[in-house]
DNA sequence: CGGAATCCAGGACGATACTG
DNA sequence: CAGTATCGTCCTGGATTCCG
């Protein structure tokens, strides 16, 4: 199951929502009202779910702060924090391939314009 | 859908196969008979299906050779051999991880000796 | 040899309602 | 505030069969 290093690192931090979670903990630590905020079409289950994964594979901490109000804050252990090269790289890959696809598009379009100016 | 470019990135070289597709084609071309014996447990469909997201992405060039018996080559395009860094960097941080886990369950295993011995 | 087509199971993911 | 619990959907991935 595991021959492929590559492929283990891909369930860790693979999915959804795991790398745009660690993304932002990665800068600060965050309350679980917060980050319902910052990932705006995340469902609390889903939510939740990756956060106990992300906990039970060692890579963030949940801390309790008992108070008049519960409050929740989650952020990285320094075990997680070896993520973060990895994420920065797989962000600057993500955004360059996001300029090819715009550019390819656009050029998309120039052809089609030309066709139908050929018309 | 696509603010957060880690996920873009997920997307493009995630899932169950396609990292280790690109891991192999990294070093050389391969037939698709030769992908097969590669990684073992793939289907044809996945196989296939996994090639064509890839090559309709930029990353790989399929190219057939007409003869007595036919023959496809499947090898990384000049954009595709932008993933290897990152494949490298992704390989590495599992092996790390696949280390991390051993020493972990190593170490359950010694308090659990600890434990009978006690008993 | 290198696929395509079809059918199907299981798990990821989501919507909604409720709780300490 | 920070979750659980339940139910439903969809989509990935797999088994099998057939094709140029």
């Amino acid at each position: 199951m595991y021959n492929c290093p590559v492929e283990l690192t891909v369930e860790v931090m693979g999915g959804k929502w795991k790398s745009r979670i660690l993304w932002h903990i990665n800068k600060k630590p965050y309350r679980y009202g917060e980050l319902r905020k910052l990932i705006p079409n995340i469902t609390q289950k889903m939510l939740t779910q990756a956060l106990r994964e992300l906990e039970e594979d060692g890579l963030i901490v949940r801390k309790v702060f008992e108070g008049n109000v519960l409050k929740v804050e989650y952020s990285l252990t320094e075990y997680g924090q070896t993520t973060t090269p990895l994420l920065e790289l797989m962000s600057q890959w993500g955004k360059n391939h996001k300029h090819r696809i715009d550019r390819l598009k656009a050029e998309e379009n120039k052809v089609e314009i030309h066709t139908i100016n050929k018309k």
